[in-house]
RNA sequence: GGUCACGUGGCGGAAUUGGUAUACGCGUACGUCUCAGAAGCGUAUCCCGUAAGGGUUGGGGGUUCGAGUCCCCCCGUGACCACCA
């Protein structure tokens, strides 16, 4: 190849099917884009949002976030940073699973199938991807990472199971998260949602949602980012105060940020759904009422019941009193469907004189409205604003609102002196009422004489500085409504018209005009009506009258013996899916052991495959593959099935009185129901004869009874007894290590020839009985057993029998098999915790003979796997860990994250709560996953809707590469407008990026080497581009960044000829857009390595630099001319030259000049008279 | 209903801290090149007016020497939330 110096090959036309294929597999092959995993090199993680490989395949819309970041990405290179910048896919998903369902093709092969469309469709793109790093969430060695860290959350008792009322999707089939509800229907397929009661998996979040929200303060989040997850997580502090409940046991505890108001509580809500509404329902004088109002509000759909407009229905549970802790007030108790349940304590105070919903209510059901709160304003602005230094002087005093008597006006006063727009107002003399002192003040101030009073419409206390009389003014007002019954005026005095003018304004008029806080607050008592929201003076409220609201929160909430806490509106996370495609969560339910997580070294939990599916008329789902992946083995029962070394038989209830356990064990053992009576008899070990029973200890009543019921069942008794020892002893067969065994003598006769003929070598036996004599039973368990008395205990019930067995016990872990209530119950009290007590059903699993473990057959939500893919880029191979630590001490956080703002309050959320979750663990080293967030706007279709395949207005991006080429796509994609904000696509546009890219190359030609002295016009235009570009890429302003490359084109077209280095800064400069295009021109420039691996071009700010500046000439701000004076031109020199310069003086011919404002390098304004 | 954005030519959109409104691009018109067309190149392109000049950033008001930009009211569009006590 040629050096640099050489002489530039010449070029052909522009032709982007040659270029840019073959720099691809260029890059490719060199490995440009892959990042090392260097510690000694800085830095850079850029972060897309994996996307969701759909059938449709990509869309123009799908590259801009991509090509947005590749900009940065690249700048980032030429900057010298190790860039890491990856991809992969986000491939669970409903579509896909549905995509299967209509077709009978296994989800697994079309998401191959998608994936490699898309991995096609991107890589043309030319966006610097390191390939190397793809991961896929459905990869077994990913989700294997996923399970993992599940299994994390459930170790740290952060996943549970909770039963709940659920969303649930008819149409997909499918749990929802609250967050997937939108106005009560399904986010994605829009069919309303039902309620399920079900079984779900959650995450814990909302421990962690405080973090959640103050860890916001140090990331770069975009503002709105920040504001819109605030939101969400909803924080808010307020009190938990108990209302106890008169001549009852229960409290009830409500919620409320408003604990100053606790003196105006008239009634307290419950939710209906609320616990403790079953209980007091007993004692409700209107029971059958209430109930049926329960009833029907559970029948309303959640739509219904949230519709902010419907009107808020309730009942009273009458006959039950709740005391105001406060001042042990008596107040009645309701239900009422606007109380949330799973909001708070799920139960409320209603204050209806200071919060509207309660209003409502109130008003509606003649309930108790009580002021507690005065509304106290302070002027903080202006020539009344409160002087901290001198002392208040209290007065009361009027506000008279004054209507128009024929117009829909009202009156105002503008007082000259100290600019007070507001109404007439006055002070109380002596024992005036407000209606009699206003009607003095409005005649004394405007003369009309016809003011009527109509009503007091609140009180208001205010705080200003009175500038007539010199004094800080505290006055309490009562706000006068007057009307005018015509306009008849006395003459107003000299004195007043000078203070003061007098309008008639509009409502709106007014509203504007008011400039005083209490004046503000006078119009909005007005015309909002009585219930007052806001903070205030206390009235009426004991020991607090007088206080101020705000202040006396945290001490009323102490006085009530309340408790201070901070609520969310986040819920935990339902992390259950009724689904196939997704990741199996790694858990076995055993009936023996409950919730079993798999083994870390057995993951992952791989999805069963679907085979031989065929479609059906119906669409039958993939979940079918479920049924036969749910029976597996409990990895808990294998694991113990080594380790038992002892054997506790209780056979009390063979002979004893449990017949139901008996029976249903006979099913299970599945032997017993088929035995018949000649069988039965030609047994030898087992006597046929009637049932016998000891009835010395029981009334006449029982003892009757139980002769009854000897009469029914005695003959199965035998039976089933015979069932079961033969079932029982096979099992028993393959003991093969017990140790010991506990048997009860009573049935000695029939158990130890059984466990006899088992073969089984047990050392020990445990006789425990308390029917007969020690000496009976041990001798004739030992005789039959054939072992040594001294290996024999006997027990009974008794405390020191007890201890005594858990002294023989010791540390070995027991296996334990009982029945009856002498058995099992019994053993259960005694054993140590640690020891495993099983029941006969049991033993089978713990043998590992036919386990009946199932296999959780619910997957996680598609948010899983997004949750922390960003780690696992940086040791996407790693098969010991999710990622190495060292790795991730070098790569995270990351850098800069861009994504849409669809997903900042769920997928960004969930991902922070698991970063945090891991890095409480150790195993990340920062408590944030993203140093800085930005988002993109999404791109539409040309009539401004959202593209998609079944509207039809998919534009795909392979034609447009075709006819264009990748880099005018690319170029476009950021030239079309502001990369923020969402932006209808047209492809006509697309020609004029096309042009450009067309005429930079031919720009080409005019490239000399020779050694000319530079041109400073040159240096100029592509310094200051420098500047704007390098600028503008890091504020996402991609628009911007190209219409100054172009402005710059334009300007380095018209000269004859351009310098080497010159177009090759240009080049750069243009790299990251179109980075084909100009890495041909780069190498045909005579450069060996790639223009992306070239040095950023370095700004020279003395090279920029203008040394003339048009200065504007402006008379009284309008624009007159212009003339070009050096930069930095003094300011008396600059207005000397305005005041001459000829354009300007046309204007300034007999007229004074008042005024000249300066402003250096850009403007001169004369302000003439 | 609440919160937060936003409103600029025929169209997408520019406009540092308030300082030449309509950059850049599309489209359109005319010209040039051509046998012709396409592409390219050149000129013009907010409105009224021949011009001087005047008007214009959804509407109205305010602050300012000066407002697309700051403040208030209204209208409209979009996003998110929606009885969160």
């Amino acid at each position: 190849m040629n050096k640099k110096s050489s002489q530039p090959k010449p070029l052909g036309a522009y032709d982007h099917k040659k270029v840019e294929v073959a720099w691809q597999k260029h890059w490719s092959k060199k490995k440009t884009f892959q990042a090392q995993d260097d510690p000694k090199k800085k830095k850079f993680f850029g972060l897309i949002e994996f996307p969701y490989p759909s059938g449709d395949g990509l869309h123009v819309g799908h590259p801009r976030p991509y090509i947005g970041m590749d900009v940065i990405a690249r700048k980032r290179r030429m900057q010298g940073y190790n860039v890491l910048y990856p991809i992969g896919w986000d491939a669970f998903g409903l579509p896909t699973e549905n995509y299967a369902i209509k077709t009978g093709i296994q989800p697994s092969i079309v998401t191959k199938k998608n994936t490699d469309t898309f991995r096609r469709q991107i890589q043309s793109i030319g966006v610097s991807f390191d390939w190397s790093r793809e991961i896929n969430t459905t990869d077994p060695a990913y989700y294997r990472w996923t399970q993992w860290i599940f299994l994390q959350f459930l170790k740290k008792g952060l996943a549970y199971k909770k039963k709940m009322t659920i969303n649930w999707c008819p149409k997909d089939l499918i749990g929802l998260a609250n967050e997937e509800v939108v106005n009560g229907c399904c986010e994605r397929c829009g069919t309303p949602v039902e309620k399920r009661t079900k079984e779900q998996w959650m995450l814990a979040i909302t421990k962690y949602a405080d973090r959640l929200d103050k860890d916001l303060d140090t990331v770069d989040f975009l503002d709105r980012i920040k504001t819109q997850q605030r939101n969400w997580i909803g924080k808010s502090e307020g009190a938990e105060i108990r209302f106890a409940l008169k001549d009852r046991s229960e409290k009830i505890e409500v919620f409320t940020t408003r604990p100053d108001t606790l003196y105006g509580v008239t009634y307290v809500v419950l939710a209906p759904e609320h616990s403790l509404v079953s209980s007091l329902l007993a004692s409700v004088e209107n029971k059958a009422e209430v109930e049926n109002y329960i009833g029907e509000v559970k029948k309303a759909t959640d739509i219904e019941r949230t519709d902010a407009k419907k009107e808020k229905t309730g009942i009273e549970l009458k006959g039950i009193k709740a005391i105001n802790p406060i001042n042990q007030e008596e107040v009645p108790v309701w239900i009422a469907d606007y109380v949330l349940a799973d909001y708070g304590t799920g139960a409320v105070m209603a204050v209806p004189a200071h919060d509207e919903r309660d209003h409502a209510f109130a008003k509606k059901y003649g309930l108790p409205v009580r002021a507690v709160i005065e509304s106290l304003s302070s002027q903080t602005e202006g020539p009344d604003a409160v002087k901290p230094e001198l002392p208040f002087v209290e007065r009361r005093a009027v506000i008279c609102i004054i209507k128009h008597w024929s117009e829909d006006k009202y009156l105002m006063s503008f007082y000259k002196a100290n600019d007070w727009k507001g109404f007439i107002v006055g002070g109380l003399e002596g024992d005036e009422t407000p209606a009699s002192a206003g009607a003095r003040e409005i005649h004394e101030e405007t003369g009309y004489t016809s003011a009527r009073f109509v009503r007091n419409i609140g009180k208001l206390h205010s705080k200003f500085y009175h500038q007539v009389k010199s004094v800080n003014r505290f006055a309490h007002f009562e706000i006068a409504y007057f009307e005018l019954t015509d306009g008849k005026r006395d003459e107003v005095s000299e004195e007043e018209k000078k203070l003061h003018d007098v309008v008639w304004l509009s409502p709106q008029e007014v509203a504007a005009a008011a400039n005083r806080a209490d004046i503000i607050r006078a119009w909005d008592f007005f015309t909002r009506g009585t219930c007052y929201t806001g903070e205030g003076l206390l009235v009426d409220s004991g020991s607090f009258t007088g206080k101020e609201s705000e202040s006396s929160k945290k001490t009323i909430t102490e006085s009530a013996k309340g408790r201070w806490v901070t609520t969310f509106k986040l819920r935990d996370w339902i992390f259950s899916r009724q689904r196939y495609w997704g990741e199996p969560i790694p858990v076995v339910h055993c009936d023996l052991c409950g919730i079993v997580p798999v083994p870390e070294k057995d993951l992952p939990v791989k999805l069963p495959t679907v085979k031989n599916y065929k479609p059906t008329e119906t669409g039958e789902s993939p979940l079918a593959a479920i049924s036969k992946w749910v029976n597996t083995t409990c990895p808990n029962c294998i694991a113990n099935k080594k380790k038992p070394k002892y054997l506790i038989f209780d056979f009390d209830g063979v002979l004893g009185d449990t017949w139901d356990v008996m029976n249903s064990s006979k099913v299970k053992m599945g032997v017993a129901s088929s035995i018949e009576d000649a069988q039965v008899s030609s047994l030898a070990h087992f006597e046929k004869k009637p049932m016998e029973t000891r009835t010395e200890n029981m009334t006449p009543e029982e003892a009757a009874k139980r002769q009854q019921w000897i009469a029914t069942f005695g003959r199965h008794m035998a039976e089933t007894k015979f069932g079961l020892f033969q079932g029982f002893v096979k099992e028993l067969k393959k003991i093969k290590n017990a140790k010991l065994a506990v048997v009860s003598a009573g049935s000695a006769q029939y158990v130890l020839p059984a466990l006899k003929k088992s073969g089984l070598k047990f050392t020990h036996i445990l006789a425990y009985e308390d029917h007969h004599s020690k000496e009976e039973k041990v001798e004739k368990v030992c005789k039959d057993w054939g072992i040594d008395v001294t290996d024999a205990y006997y027990f009974t019930d008794t405390k020191a029998d007890v201890l005594e067995l858990e002294g023989i016990m010791n540390k070995d872990k027991i296996i334990g098999c009982a029945w009856g209530y002498h058995g099992f119950d019994r053993l259960k009290e005694i054993l140590p915790e640690k020891q495993i007590l099983l029941k006969f059903n049991d033993i089978r699993p713990v043998l590992n003979l036919d386990c009946t473990a199932k296999r959780e057959t619910d997957t996680m939500p598609n948010w899983a796997g997004s949750s922390w893919y960003y780690l696992r880029y940086a040791d996407p191979k790693n098969t010991k860990m999710f990622a190495d630590p060292k790795k991730l001490d070098y790569w995270t956080p990351v850098d800069w994250y861009n994504g849409g703002m669809e997903h900042t309050t769920l997928h960004l959320l969930y991902s922070r709560f698991w970063h945090k979750f891991l890095f409480d663990l150790g195993l990340v080293p920062t408590s944030e996953p993203y140093q800085k967030r930005t988002s993109h706007g999404l791109i539409l279709a040309a009539g401004g809707e959202k593209m998609s395949k079944s509207k039809g207005n998919v534009i795909n991006p392979d034609s447009i590469i075709e006819t264009v080429g990748a880099d005018s796509l690319r170029l476009y994609e950021m030239f079309m407008g502001p990369f923020d904000q969402p932006i209808a696509w047209n492809t006509d546009n697309i020609a004029g990026v096309r042009r450009f890219i067309e005429r930079v190359w031919k720009l080409r030609e005019k490239v000399v080497t020779s050694e000319t002295k530079p041109g400073t016009t040159e240096a100029k235009i592509i310094h200051k581009t420098i500047k704007k570009v390098s600028d503008d890429i890091e504020a996402m302003r991609f628009n911007t960044a190209i219409s100054s490359l172009m402005i710059a084109l334009n300007e380095l077209e018209k000269n004859e000829s351009i310098r080497q280095g010159s177009y090759e800064m240009l080049l750069q400069l243009l790299a990251p857009f179109a980075p084909h295009v100009t890495e041909e021109l780069w190498s045909s420039l005579g450069n060996k390595d790639s223009i992306h691996a070239s040095p950023w071009p370095v700004y020279d700010p003395t090279l920029a630099v203008e040394s003339e500046a048009t200065i504007m000439v402006q008379v009284n701000g309008k624009i007159r001319g212009s003339f070009v004076a050096a930069v930095d031109t003094a300011r008396e020199e600059l207005e000397r030259l305005a005041q001459e310069y000829p354009e300007a003086k046309k204007w300034l011919e007999g007229k004074s000049v008042t005024k000249v404002i300066v402003v250096p390098n850009k403007l001169v304004n004369i302000v003439v008279v």
